[in-house]
RNA sequence: GGCGGGGUGGCAGAGUGGACAAUUGCAGCGGGCUGUAAACUCGCCGCCUUCGGGCUACGGAGGUUCGAAUCCUCCCCCCGCCA
């Protein structure tokens, strides 16, 4: 019924925007952007004061959101803090196909309650950045169920191979004479028909993107559209300085708790500080080449300059005090060597007693802090362990209440009687 | 339809009858040094263990053998080329 009112793309009730004074502009087409096509159209658009429908999808395939996704987010919450409308897709379909950028392998279908949960989850953490009030959620499924064969095949129709060879990861294959699966073609089809969908002025994607994107700019003209702009904004590096991903586990995540987003962001390597702070935060452009040069000092002021960019993304997600408080708990246990101030509590049955005796190896496994016994086992040969500040030498040792246990660097672990916790509750 | 290549630990990729829980690289984990950076360095990296050893593993099922990731049979799966 949202359609019934916005009848064609011409027919389409204009609403109106805020024309961004120059600096702005400056801003929302220069920094943390790699590409806007076409560029001059595109800010005529901006000036123009309409509204303008900003599609961006997204594949429910997995449900961490991460500081790379933010990147893209951020650009559309500045422009729908212009007044402008932004159209999610949840792609719903396309995550069957799975995109075929990489060697990645065809995913598993997922079930209909997967897709769903996924996307909730996703739009969660996707409303830390954006409004999600002011935000047009749209299934594929809403359009996708309807296809017969013959509008696949008449979609299909629309473009030849020489086309999706253009596309990197193809033509490599192809010239490696390595597979390349019919359906993976579709890929780029169906995320360009969802553009024809819901009628996008622009669509947004990192630069991982570009080619589907311009697929889509392709596609529209031969339903009637006018074809959409295309913004491709960098993609983040991730903590290691190599491509973020999950499979690296090297990527921050949007839920990830304020104390375990500050540690990753004070572990990146030095040489991305500068770039993380252009991208994810507002620290003023001018600022960046004294944070560049700072850090490049090396030292203390590089540090510094890491706390900073720690404590600035921290407060986006978890607010100020929380940050700050990650900033001490840091502070406390990474510059001055002391335990933490929170740790997970272990449960530990002490039957009146002052101290027990107990096996770490079974402790620590059961509670999924280390893999295995034997993990736990090589961590204790290894020196890894510690109780109270002593390095444990034996995988049996004797603890009281409130002992603590350092497995590594950052896992920290607290024995409380279970007895009197029960008793506490109850 | 014809011909060929291949399925080994998270990945890549050796091994082609015993010395293989399986070379090597990457990733991961841990110690040292530091700024939870990088670089470097040392060690670990299937599971269980009373530390003697035991168990499970090289696509699946059988078989040959004192002994199989390695040989044989059947099956399943993947890939390329030609038509």
């Amino acid at each position: 019924m949202v359609r019934s009112e916005e009848q064609g793309a011409r027919g389409r009730k204009t609403r109106s925007a805020r024309v961004p004074p120059d600096d702005e502009l400056r801003w929302i087409t220069e920094r943390a952007v790699v590409d806007i096509i076409p560029r001059d159209e595109f800010i005529e658009a901006l000036k123009s004061g309409r509204a303008l429908r900003l599609k961006m999808g997204f594949d429910p395939s997995a449900p961490d959101l991460t500081l790379g996704h933010a990147v893209g987010l951020r650009k559309l919450r500045q422009l729908q803090d212009l007044g402008h409308t932004i159209v999610v897709i949840v792609g719903d379909w396309t995550a069957r196909i799975g995109d075929p950028s990489g060697q990645s392998r065809t995913r598993p279908m997922l079930t209909a309650d997967q897709v769903k949960a996924n996307a909730e989850t996703y739009l969660r953490q996707f409303s830390k950045i954006v409004d999600r009030e002011l935000t047009e959620i749209r299934w594929q499924s809403e359009w996708f169920d309807e296809f017969t064969l013959t509008t696949v095949v008449s979609l299909a129709a629309k473009f030849t191979v020489a086309q999706m060879l253009e596309r990197g990861d193809f033509s490599e294959r192809f010239a490696a004479r390595k597979p390349i699966g019919i359906h993976e073609l579709f890929y780029p089809l169906l995320q360009a028909y969802d553009s024809v969908a819901v009628e996008a002025d622009v669509e947004f994607g990192g630069t991982d993107q570009t080619f589907n994107l311009l697929v889509g700019r392709q596609l529209q003209p031969e339903f009637g559209q006018k074809p959409q702009a295309v913004f491709t904004v960098p993609l983040l590096v991730g903590t290691d300085g190599v491509k973020m991903s999950k499979s690296q586990g090297n990527y921050v995540a949007l839920n990830d708790p304020p104390h375990d987003m500050y540690g990753k962001l004070m572990s990146i390597t030095d040489q991305l500080v500068g770039e993380y702070f252009e991208l994810l935060t507002d620290v003023p452009v001018d600022e960046l080449a004294g944070i560049r040069e700072a850090v490049e000092r090396g030292g203390a002021g590089a540090r510094d300059q890491k706390m900073r960019l720690a404590h600035e993304i921290v407060s986006q997600f978890h607010g100020a005090s929380a940050a700050q408080q990650a900033e001490e708990e840091f502070r406390r246990v990474f510059s001055r060597g002391e335990t933490p101030e929170e740790a997970h509590d272990l449960r530990v049955p002490f039957d009146g007693a002052v101290s027990i005796d107990i096996d770490l190896a079974e402790l620590l496994a059961s509670a999924g802090i280390a893999a295995s016994k034997s993990e736990v086992r090589r961590l204790v040969s290894q020196g890894a362990v510690e109780a109270n500040g002593v390095p444990v030498e034996d995988i049996r040792v004797t603890v009281r209440r409130e002992t603590m246990i350092r497995v590594g660097r950052h896992r920290f672990v607290r024995v409380v009687d279970s007895d009197r916790t029960a008793g506490a509750e109850g």
